[in-house]
DNA sequence: TATGGTGTATTATTGTATTAGTACAGTGGT
DNA sequence: ACCACTGTACTAATACAATAATACACCATA
C-alpha cells in the first residue's frame, strides 16, 4: 500500500496515524519487531526525522518500545493493543456523531445515508 | 458559541468549515452580508489576514461573494447552498465508512456502535 | 575484534502558517 | 465634502514542519 499524504494535517501526525493503525488491525503482531526508522522512512518517501517524530509519539501511547538499540518492538501486551483499538472506535464513533450533528443529521438519517453509501461505493 | 481550534489543522482550514457549515446550515441567509473581514477576525481571536484567507476560500467555492468595497454576502442562490449542504454529507459519509473500515467495522457493525454511541453522550 | 545495523542527537536550510502593523481605494451615510 | 467602514495588499517577524547531512553510542554477529 502507497503512502499518501495530504497537505492538511503534518506528515508525521498521519504517520503515526497510520503505523497506529497497522498495529492495532495486527499487520505487527505484538512483541514483533518493526522495521527500522531508515526502512520506514524509505518505504513512505520521508526523512528519518520524521518518521522517528511519528514513532516517538507511538511510543509515549505505549503502543512501541524501544530496546537498547536493537530496535523498536510492538507492545508485548496484546491486551493493551486490543483496548488501544476499542478506544480509536469510540472516539471515531464520537466525532461521527458530532459531524453528523454539525450537518443537520440525526442519528436516524446518519444510518440511513451510511447504508445508502456503502452501496455507492 | 466559541472558536476553538486545534493544533492538528491550519487555523484558517478551521475557520472556513465552521463558516462554510454556518452557511449551509442557514445562520447565514442566501444574500445576507456577513460581518466584517475585521469583526470576524476580532470573534474569533484571529488575525484579519487569517480571517481574509479563509474567507477567500469560500468564494472559490462560490458560497461568498465580495460587493465591491461594500462587504461580503452569502451567494444568493438556496439551490447551491442547498447543493453544496448535500455534498459536504455525502462526503462525510464516505469518510466515516472509510474510516469504519479502516478499523475494522461492517457497515452493520459500525450501525451498532453509532446507536450505542448515541445513548452515551 | 571488527563491521554493520540500531536508535538518537545535532545543525542548517527551506517552506508555510500566523501574527502584527500599515497602507490604499472605493462605498455609504451624514 | 467628510468620515467611518469595507475589502485588499504589502512587508516584517516569529514559529513550526520537514528536509538534508552528519555524528555518536550501543548491540549482535561474523
Amino acid at each position: 500500500m502507497a503512502w499518501n499524504f495530504n497537505q492538511r494535517e503534518a506528515v508525521f501526525v498521519q504517520i503515526a496515524n497510520r503505523m497506529r493503525l497497522d498495529i492495532v488491525n495486527g499487520k505487527y503482531l505484538p512483541d514483533e519487531q518493526i522495521p527500522s526508522v531508515r526502512q520506514l522512512a524509505y518505504e513512505a518517501a520521508v526523512n528519518p526525522n520524521t518518521m522517528q517524530k511519528a514513532l516517538s509519539h507511538l511510543e509515549e501511547e505505549g503502543l512501541l518500545h524501544t530496546r537498547g538499540t536493537v530496535g523498536r518492538f510492538v507492545s508485548s501486551d496484546p491486551k493493551m493493543i486490543e483496548a488501544a483499538k476499542e478506544h480509536l472506535r469510540r472516539v471515531a464513533v464520537r466525532e461521527w456523531i458530532a459531524q453528523a450533528k454539525e450537518l443537520g443529521l440525526s442519528v436516524e438519517e446518519m444510518t440511513d445515508y451510511i447504508k445508502k453509501g456503502e452501496t455507492d461505493l
